[in-house]
DNA sequence: TTACTCATGTAAGTAGTTACATGATTCC
DNA sequence: GGAATCATGTAACTACTTACATGAGTAA
């Protein structure tokens, strides 16, 4: 279940409430993992159930309520248990690929524009990832100086370490990508030439 | 909605039973999708409600029936419609590196071997990966054959290029993952040593 | 007769998506 | 007064997982 791992992850940092947790889903580990605010909640009253976080009532305004979720001790050692736990193989789902390698039952054209858009998500991703792992690497998240306020200055440096290594990866892995769909488009551009030479004119509209 | 997207395509190849399409699914498709053999009984169905397959009785032994599954105009207009499509951004769903990202939690000893665990699993991917396109490249698999069997010549190398260019760009992710693995291993070797120099012995057990 | 592969399903549960719904506070 | 943001939920649905269940054919 790495949607409890995720939120507990983001709370070993600080106590958050529900919709700053979204928030960070959409902003820091929007990278990483995606959850929409509605499982975001209910996740976190189970894990209340569950003994792994506990909620204070907080005043929003005059009226209202707010409720802050800090991780217990119980929560921290699940994390431990989780980040060590031997992760089983996750199940493919290569979207992007499959339809790559069925291609041919379209036109030389859309195939084309197929490639161009994976090769300019890939290129914005690296971007993304690249910018967010310099920012972790300077330090200047504003959960990573809750981390660090928190933990003791010899533990500081793992704590980037592992963070910046984990988006320079994914940096490593969109460029990667990139460049096989940049070699996507060559071979369709070689397969349409190779078409028109080998062809009689086609009776194509 | 993948699933279906994975099973036509499976069956403008030839068609094919239920079963038949969950072997393809643990052998060939195994490395782009997974999906469970109840997931695929079901899905079959529901395509043959939507005229996007036709079943056809089949005798099994001398008392029981199988059905065999034909791609209908429908069925294959989907296809089409499908694979030029521009596909939405998937969401991220990267429960390796979320774990890479917080193994501060973990001891270094543990840390370590989760990436060479990674380093181990992307490794063999990459060979499975690159065996695959070379299969395919030769044309060798009954499924290959089956389709090139069926298509004019002229369309042979469109269909043989573009799945061997989808496994050879899974094989270079592959690779790039493990190396970034083997970074990581590098890493908390670095990470280790440093925690020995800049300490005082450590009271741990 | 035992084990294996072929063959097809149901059922219960969890995870994830999308849409609906409400209301407070803050800033212009 | 209106828009944006803070804040929290429910409901319906689809996708996916895991386990249960059954039975036929084939080869040792």
């Amino acid at each position: 279940m790495s949607l409890q791992a995720c939120l507990l992850s983001l709370l070993t940092a600080r106590p958050m409430t529900g919709y700053e947790l979204t928030k960070y889903f959409d902003a820091s580990v929007e990278y990483l993992w995606h959850a929409p605010h509605s499982q975001i909640y209910s996740e976190l009253r189970r894990m209340e159930e569950a003994g792994l976080v506990k909620a204070t009532a907080l005043p929003r305004g005059e009226r209202a309520t707010k409720r802050a979720y800090a991780i217990t001790d119980a929560g921290r050692a699940e994390v431990s248990r989780w980040v060590a736990e031997p992760s089983d193989t996750p199940r493919p789902r290569e979207v992007d690929y499959v339809k790559a390698s069925y291609l041919e039952f379209t036109s030389f054209e859309l195939a084309r524009e197929q490639f161009i858009a994976l090769r300019d998500r890939h290129d914005r991703d690296r971007r993304e990832y690249e910018h967010h792992a310099r920012v972790l690497e300077a330090r200047k998240t504003e959960l990573m100086k809750a981390r660090l306020a928190d933990a003791p200055p010899l533990e500081h440096a793992a704590i980037v370490a592992y963070k910046v290594h984990t988006y320079r990866g994914l940096a490593g892995r969109a460029a990667q990508q990139k460049a096989w769909a940049e070699e996507g488009i060559a071979l369709v551009d070689r397969l349409e030439q190779a078409a028109r030479a080998g062809d009689t004119p086609p009776s194509e509209q």
